[in-house]
DNA sequence: AACATTATCATTATCGATATTGATACTAGA
DNA sequence: TCTAGTATCAATATCGATAATGATAATGTT
């Protein structure tokens, strides 16, 4: 009764990584992927239990990957009454923008007169796999590194504190820019999201606080409007804009 | 050779929900006390085995909880190497404050023209409780509740999805908070940190976005400048100003 | 002495079984 | 028929034991 992550899913642990790490790392990999396809669509129930049987591993497994699911916000887990998948709304995903991008410019005003060459070979990595992941056509793992890019930028910035939060932001928007339809896919290999990435980065080295936040602006409302015209239009340009002061 | 946790650990789960509940939660909430109030200092480790020894429970258990301190960026767990508590610094605070503002302002001006009416007990408890916190001198569960008003907000604007990240805000400004001798402990038990509140609430309700943002962004000046005036000075009185646009 | 290899240790990660819990269906008595 | 109480069920929560891991100390080899 419970599980619409049927077929999929077990085909979804394929092309993750194999082996190494936590088996719960992998388990968590493989149910958020499939929430953010909507394999597992909101208000679906995943049944601790099922799972261990399903991917082969225990409950406690189980149990520490949707934890962390939990944690994320894409399931909610209530008493000894079950987990199911959180719902959506374009709403959320408006202020998700929004925190998103004041969280971002903050990042970059800092990053703008920081000292980042410890962190560049991390960068110049994941802009390199964003490009390889694109070559391929991956879209998810697009995402992720995506995330996984900004994250850095939040780091190199010198506030790891505030990844969490805007890895939380991300993923958010990323759940529903990948649960919308209006995805030209084709614009994902076609051109440089990876070459969008590497200019953003010299932008942001400038040195120059108010031209990197002007930088960041520009290169999420850029993305923002490509990926999901309608969220971009629902948070309004404005807002990406950097003239108010 | 881990832990000063040691004396007060114990004497601390006495003050905490004794029964109910989940034993997870208990410990989570117990370690989170002792985090906050630097009973284990940053860096110290946190061991699963030793500790589930302590709180007479399993280390599955421990586990859970430490899993959730965690994700709250209280603690660092590291591959099959053991858990410490992160450490802190001044500028994070400065960055939580920052965010939090934004985060908060945002909410404070869906809040002006939004209908919660249906959240009105939810909020009027938590004041409620907050004087009760503050007639005891209860500085500990007074920030908790501070934490969960400010939270009950995000919900009643409805913006369920940020309320995570407002609280992952709050706790590490609280942490910095609790852990400075800066504090006049004092003021807690003489002003009206509950009238504040209700104040507050009321001039969040008057319908105008504007005089809303305003309210939020001087209680929260007013409030930091108050508990925390160096945090308060670093971050910058003018940040809190709403006249920009 | 320098190096690779193995043994040991501290600690987490996983497992399988059992206990709790909350909801619901079922009963017996007024 | 209604209702208090109970049995059952579907889940999670917890436990105790064992396996896996990474670091380091010990060992042997050149």
């Amino acid at each position: 009764m419970s599980i619409p992550v049927a077929t999929s899913l077990d085909e979804l642990m394929n092309d993750l990584p194999k082996v190494g790490g936590k088996k719960s790392d992998l388990v968590y990999a493989a149910l958020k992927k499939a929430i953010l396809f909507r394999l597992c669509p909101p208000d679906s129930q995943l049944l601790e239990t099922e799972l261990a049987g399903r991917f082969g591993c225990s409950q406690g497994t189980i149990r520490e990957a949707l934890l962390r699911l939990d944690d994320d916000g894409l399931v909610r887990r209530s008493g000894y009454r079950g987990t199911r998948v959180t719902e959506t709304s374009p709403e959320e995903a408006v202020e998700m923008v929004r925190i998103r991008l004041s969280i971002e410019r903050g990042v970059a005003r800092k990053i703008a007169t920081a000292d980042i060459s410890q962190h560049r070979d991390t960068l110049d990595d994941l802009i390199r796999q964003m490009a390889d992941a694109h070559k391929k056509g991956d879209l998810y793992r697009g995402s992720e590194l995506d995330r996984s890019f900004h994250c850095a930028l939040a780091n190199a910035a010198g506030m790891e504190l505030l990844s969490p939060l805007l890895l939380r932001c991300a993923l958010h928007i990323h759940r529903f820019t990948l649960g919308s339809v209006e995805v030209p896919r084709y614009f994902f290999q076609e051109a440089g999201v990876d070459a969008e990435h590497r200019a953003l980065l010299q932008q942001l080295t400038c040195g120059d606080p108010d031209r990197a936040e002007a930088a960041i602006s520009a290169h999420l409302a850029h993305v923002l409007s490509r990926w999901t015209p309608s969220l971009y239009e629902a948070v309004g340009p404005d807002v990406f804009s950097t003239l108010r002061k």
